[in-house]
DNA sequence: TTGTAGGCGTTATCAA
DNA sequence: TTGATAACGCCTACAA
């Protein structure tokens, strides 16, 4: 029916240029040794006959694949956009490519997406935070596939990363709530079940919950993932309960998005009757209305590092590599003294 | 220094289980003709060196790799998260996996990722809107690789594809508008140069200009890339013109949230003072305020439907395809009557 | 400067 | 039910 797929190799650019294979494998990874003439000569088969090399066939000789992957947890809410795509265009400027999976948060999904990395010839691997089986990473290290742990809460501890302290910038957070006179607090957190950045951030509240002597019951924790309507209804949970908050913490910022149109929706003011705040500063912390007390996080430059560095330890540039970003708060309309 | 990898390869496994690489292969691929007892040896010996099959290898000799790759404009805003997420889960249940690139918006390096995955050995391709170089298609189809068109504005021209028709949905919503009495819009469109969904969308709303015999210079258009940032700077420009106009339509959501916060911050009352509309409707259309009027486009179902049909295609279960969504008009908060 | 040839890890064909 | 063995397309000593 249809004339099946004819796809020129290596080998039939020799043909059409009238050298070996050897002589155009060279041109085409332009190495030396190579009279002008006949480099004109291959370029013009290449050309004519549209040859792209074969990835799979160069990546099993070469061994090394110019290739690294992302694994992140969600690709559906842009807590991770700004982060990767700085991580891409780093990447690409270094002449390596991206590959991009999503985990939706399921540990056993992100192995398997490792494995499937690793299998097919990734150069290195992003990963996004600490938490994970062990075997994991033991697997990365027999295979001798460099790692980079990014959104890290933690400097370096046998593996590289670069991130910043989830738990002392929410504690930083959560003292400047405190200052301002709230002592009934609401938390919607993310799932902290093996999510250590979740967990380091609610940690971080607790530190400040405790360090300032205040009654631990007065602080409402609910655990929710990370998704727009989960914020909305934990807000709508927490502030039908008998000790309403003053104040809602939210483990990031999409989270803080859901309570803030809950609070619409229930005929709440922001932050007249009740504060919220945020974490991440991702865009939308600014288009919400009102525009969203958080915590900031460099992403890009997150992502730029990350990539950086990885392509640093690929080539045996570095042995390995750790680095804590700062963050800062960034005050909007979201938070007020009570 | 540190010991090289040692990877194990279908060898090594064949010596541990003490069979041949066929046999152990053939365990591997669950094909028939395998004594339970070899069998099960060979799945010990497998899971005791911790085994696992070279991608590049398989691909070379198997001709296909279960793995389809989409090029998608931009992860940096959600236009395509939700479809992609649903293309992903959808490709997973079928037993293929994807890989993901970005092409922001440029056509040289979206056919570069192209060549890119094909040489991967991708066994299909999802791209988004039809509009690029013949050659890529050409290219496409010499490799027997089929791809599938989605947000396409078009229904079956030549290459499969899903979507939904951009130009007369726009449509829809801009005679919506007029019959509210709107006579002065503001459109801040998408760059229409190669992208045929912006192009069609801002064709929309001139044909329903000229249906309602309106003064074409009352329809006051700016062109900028889809972000945030630059929604807000077109709004401000359209607003201290001479003749203000009394809605602003947007070529999509992300625009249009940019337009409202920009209104904010020059006091403006949406919609009292000014209307706005978005299109695509993805998840912050609601968290906007006041909450966006938008054209709800069902990314959920294009991301599945392109998915099934890709793998259909790719199976020669079907030799094209083609179908065309319904979109509905969300009317929510940002649009009034004058 | 160019060519020859071996091997990378799989799958598939054919015998046994 | 199993085992040799020949590809697959490319790179890279080594030879010429």
């Amino acid at each position: 029916m249809s004339t099946p797929p004819i796809i020129p190799t290596l080998e039939d650019v020799a043909k059409e240029a009238g050298v070996s294979t050897a002589t155009v494998s060279r041109c085409l990874n332009n190495k030396a040794n190579v009279s002008m003439a006949t480099q004109r000569r291959v370029m013009a088969a290449a050309e004519a006959l549209k040859y792209t090399p074969n990835f799979n066939a160069r990546a099993m000789v070469a061994k090394r694949s110019n290739t690294v992957g992302a694994i992140i947890p969600t690709m559906e809410n842009a807590i991770f956009a700004q982060g990767l795509q700085a991580f891409q265009e780093t990447l690409h400027n270094l002449n390596y490519n991206l590959l991009v999976s999503s985990s939706a948060y399921q540990p056993k999904l992100e192995a398997e997406q490792i494995r499937e990395l690793v299998a097919r010839g990734a150069d290195g691997l992003l990963l996004i935070g600490y938490e994970r089986d062990d075997s994991v990473y033991e697997f990365l290290k027999s295979r001798g596939v460099p790692a980079m742990v990014a959104w890290a809460s933690l400097p370096y501890k046998g593996h590289a990363s670069v991130g910043f302290d989830n738990r002392s910038s929410m504690r930083m957070l959560a003292d400047h709530v405190i200052s301002m006179g709230h002592k009934r607090v609401g938390v919607i957190s993310g799932i902290t079940d093996g999510n250590d950045r979740a967990k380091e951030r609610l940690n971080g509240i607790r530190d400040s919950w405790r360090a300032h002597s205040l009654n631990i019951n007065d602080l409402h924790v609910i655990q929710t993932p990370y998704q727009f309507e989960n914020g909305a209804t934990a807000f709508e949970t927490l502030m039908v309960a008998n000790q309403k908050p003053t104040v809602v913490m939210c483990g990031n910022d999409v989270l803080a998005a859901g309570a803030i149109s809950k609070a619409r929706e229930l005929g709440l003011n922001i932050p007249n009757d009740v504060s919220v705040t945020g974490f991440d500063d991702i865009e939308l912390a600014r288009y919400v209305f009102p525009a969203l007390t958080t915590v900031h996080v460099p992403h890009r430059s997150m992502g730029r590092i990350a990539a950086q560095n990885l392509v640093d330890l690929i080539e045996h540039r570095t042995e390995n590599f750790s680095h804590q970003l700062d963050v800062s708060i960034v005050m909007r309309d979201t938070l007020r003294r009570i």
